[in-house]
DNA sequence: GCGCCGACATAACCTGAGTTAACGTAAACC
DNA sequence: GGTTTACGTTAACTCAGGTTATGTCGGCGC
């Protein structure tokens, strides 16, 4: 790998080794690195869907605003992840995004998604693993809050994103995480009131199940907190190629 | 189109117009239309994941099984969708899938997707639009279920089902459709329980803004109903190709 | 230092939906 | 034709979480 390689390579290599060509070929299709400011939107409801974006630094989220002003934040995107799949086959965008931290971002136009599609099989793996993955991550997400109390729904959220930080930006000694997401962020991925997030998180804290200091996470037994949120990391085992590497 | 189409090729021609290769690729994929039964299971969670199945007739729906008992189902498949795109990228299944009437599949082995990734850009296209729209729909009863009450969550699921089916099955002179699911499995994919499920039913009937006769329910004005449930359509207007044309 | 502001905490009260349980009803089987 | 069984209805009671309101704390401009 030379450090030349883009960030969408740079992702893209995470799933799965990829050929000069495929390298070429991906870097061909992106528009140079923009930085974003948090609070920045990429896109908003309604606008035309034309891009998709690696996110390269920072976090994000993409989220539905209900008629009565209620807003529920549907994923939350972190260093890595791929935004915009979701709308490949509609004109408009049908949920917003906005970043949560400053970041870097690579737009990835959807109109050539084809010459993907034509030139490289292992790409066309790999982007048909990445929907399926967030597919996946969607369906927990809704179990989560369909059927799970508020201590469960946010135990379940925080080992998901302890998770999933361990797997993208390595795993602390101390088991603890940065989220930096408000209570009013986490109230709207949960489906829950902003007070009963605080709530939540005050009984969580008394419990000794966490520990808060600002946007940092202390767990000091993660596998307790796991417990609570009947969390079972399966969900998250996308392994890409390991049922199907016949790529070339 | 021959009738000798098998049940996967009118699927896919109902996204998109197909060449006699494509024709051929998808035939040479599929094993023979397998008869089911209601009641009868695709598979379950922990299965392993090997093939994808294409619904040819019948109702079926997907669903998770919690610890305590509760069952979330996820998502109800109408003739004409595929079932088990979300678990290409793992080894196991995630959710179960159970028939809901007697119908007919089509099993369409997992390992040799790369083949039509490889061969064609046409179908490749339309799978990728099927995980998008999949997507959609996940995303849309995940609002439903988070930030809805139970009246306005009955009211948008039965406007999906009436809007879905007026696109594969035509829509009814009377505003009428079937909807064969029990009340139980209601409950079970609107995350509420079912007597609540009954309740909220005869609410909406004292409304005068559905009639029901066993599975058979009357819509007499489906724009009030529609209001009712803030159901807005456009996250069924997946058009696939409009905006991205350039297959060959 | 002072006042402002945004984010979080705590308390009192309210309500929509869950739970339990008893009762109807209709097809289904002998 | 009477019994079984599955499904739906109705009512009484409970409770998790929403709502409203007020308080606290840290950061920041002046």
């Amino acid at each position: 790998m030379s450090n030349r390689d883009s960030c969408i390579v740079k992702h893209f290599r995470h799933y799965h080794p990829l050929s000069d060509g495929d390298r070429q070929l991906l870097g061909a299709l992106e528009k140079s690195p923009l930085e974003v400011k948090a609070g920045d939107s990429l896109w908003e409801e309604r606008d035309p869907a034309q891009d998709f974006f690696t996110l390269s630094q920072g976090w994000a989220f993409s989220y539905r605003q209900l008629e009565d002003g209620a807003r529920q934040i549907l994923e939350v995107y972190l260093p890595g992840d791929v935004i915009g799949l979701r709308e490949y086959a509609f004109h408009q965008r049908l949920t917003g995004v906005q970043m949560i931290e400053d970041g870097t971002i690579c737009r990835f136009p959807h109109a050539r998604l084809t010459d993907i599609f034509q030139q490289s099989t292992t790409l066309t793996s790999i982007l048909f693993a990445m929907a399926s993955r967030q597919q996946v991550l969607l369906t927990e997400r809704l179990v989560n809050l369909s059927r799970r109390s508020a201590r469960q729904k946010l135990a379940h959220f925080i080992m998901e994103m302890y998770e999933r930080l361990a797997k993208t930006a390595g795993r602390q000694e101390d088991h603890s995480l940065r989220l930096p997401l408000s209570q009013e962020m986490l109230a709207d991925v949960l489906g829950l009131s902003p007070v009963h997030v605080s709530r939540t998180f005050s009984a969580l804290d008394e419990e000794g199940l966490l520990h808060r200091n600002r946007h940092r996470l202390l767990l000091p037994d993660p596998a307790a907190l796991a417990d609570a949120g009947q969390f079972d990391e399966r969900y998250l085992a996308d392994s890409v190629f390991a049922a199907n590497d016949a790529v070339g």
